[in-house]
DNA sequence: CGACGGACTTGACACTGTCAGGGCGCGGCT
DNA sequence: AGCCGCGCCCTGACAGTGTCAAGTCCGTCG
C-alpha cells in the first residue's frame, strides 16, 4: 500500500512545478497534496533532492522516448536528426519547468543519483547514435558534430525557456521550431545529403 | 554614507554566489557579511529579487566588456565571430553563478528590471551587428545566422556549466574553447572565408 | 527649540528542510 | 497467548529564510 503514498508525492511534486515553477515545490506543500504529514516523504527519501532526482530520471526516460519516437518516422539521416532536435527543443517546451530541473546541476547533483544519471546518459547516446549514424558504443572520433547538434538544440531551448527568444519572435509551433532547427543547423552542417 | 552601505551589500551578494553558488545566496547572510542588520538592505531594494537584478545588470554589462574587447582585437568577420563566441564562454566558466543567474527567469524576472534589461539588450545587440557585420540597427532581416551563433555559444556554455560535457572531454583552457567554438560554428557556416 | 525625515535597528510572523522521538498494527517466535 | 520488532506514519521542535511593523537615533531646516 505504501507505493501509493511514493507515488503520490512523486506525482505532487510533478505538478508543482509544471503548475507554478520550480520555486513552487516544497517537501512540505508536496506532503500537502498527498495527504500526509509533513514528515512522511522523509520514508521514502531520504532527502528533498532525491525527489527531485527521481523527477529528473523521468524527465530523461520522458525526453529518450520523445527523441526515439521522433527521429523513428526518419527515412534518411538528415531528417533523424532534425527530427531529434525538434523532439528535444518539443520537449524542453512542453516540460519547462521539468527541463530546467534536468539541467539545474546545483538542484540536483546527478552525480550523486546513478538512476537518474543513467537516464540521462541513455538519451545522450541516443543522440550520438543519430549523428554518428550507427549503434557504435566505442570512441568518438571527432566530437565537433555531436556538440554541434547537442549545442544548438539545448541553446536554443535554454534560450527559449529563459525568455530570451519571444521578443525577436513570438510564439512557434513545433512544425516552426523543426524548420528553425533545422535552417541553423543547415547554416552549420550543410554538404550532408 | 549611505551608498556605502549599499554596495556593501552588493559586494556581499556577489562574493557569497561567486563563492558558494547561487543557494548560497540570502539577504540576511549578505547583511551580516555587510554588517548591518537583517532589515539594511530593504532601505535600498524593495525586495531580494532586486538586489539580484542589480547582479544581473552588472553581469550583462561584464559581458558586454568581455565580447567587445574580444572582438576588437579581431581582423575579419570570422574572427570577430570566434572571438565573441570564446569571449561569451569564457565569461560564463570565469563567473559561473553569475551567469546562471543572468539567464534564470523565475530568480530574475528581467521584465521587472528594466536597467538590467536595457543592459542585456546592449549584449545582444553586440553579437547582433558582429554577424550582421555593420551597426544596423533596423530590421533583422534573417535570424538564423543570429540563432546559430547565440545558441551555440550559450548551450556550449550551459552544458559545460552544468557538468554535461567534462566526462566526454575534461578541463580545457579558454584557447580550447575558442578552437571548440569555432569548429563547431564551422561545421555550420562553412562558406564564410 | 521642535518637528521631520533619512538611515538603520529590533521584533515578530509564516514558511522552509530536517532531526528526534514517539505511536499503532501486524507477523513471527517462544 | 504474550511479547518483540519493524514498517509506516505522526507530532514536535529547531535553526534558517523573506518580509511586514514599529521603534530609535541624528542631522537639517523652519
Amino acid at each position: 500500500m505504501s507505493e501509493d503514498v511514493r507515488t503520490a508525492i512523486l506525482k505532487a511534486s510533478l505538478e508543482l512545478i509544471d503548475e507554478n515553477g520550480l520555486r513552487a515545490f516544497s517537501m512540505r506543500e508536496a506532503a500537502r497534496r498527498a495527504h500526509v504529514s509533513h514528515q512522511a516523504p522523509y520514508h521514502y527519501f531520504p532527502d528533498r533532492e532525491t525527489i527531485l532526482a527521481e523527477l529528473v530520471r523521468n524527465g530523461f526516460e520522458q525526453l529518450h522516448a520523445y527523441m526515439s519516437e521522433g527521429s523513428s518516422a526518419a527515412d534518411t539521416a538528415d531528417e533523424r536528426l532534425e527530427s531529434m532536435g525538434e523532439a528535444y527543443i518539443r520537449f524542453a517546451i512542453e516540460h519547462r519547468a521539468l527541463f530546467r530541473l534536468m539541467f539545474r546541476d546545483e538542484m540536483v547533483d546527478i552525480g550523486h543519483h546513478p538512476e537518474a544519471k543513467a537516464a540521462a546518459d541513455r538519451s545522450f547516446r541516443l543522440l550520438v547514435e543519430a549523428v554518428v549514424g550507427s549503434n557504435l558504443s566505442g570512441e568518438i572520433a571527432d566530437p565537433a558534430p555531436i556538440l554541434a547538434v547537442w549545442s544548438i538544440a539545448h541553446g536554443l531551448a535554454a534560450l527559449e525557456l529563459e525568455g530570451k527568444l519571444q521578443h525577436l519572435f513570438g510564439e512557434r509551433t513545433p512544425q516552426e521550431w523543426k524548420r528553425i532547427f533545422s535552417q541553423v543547423l543547415r547554416t552549420v552542417i550543410p554538404a550532408r545529403g
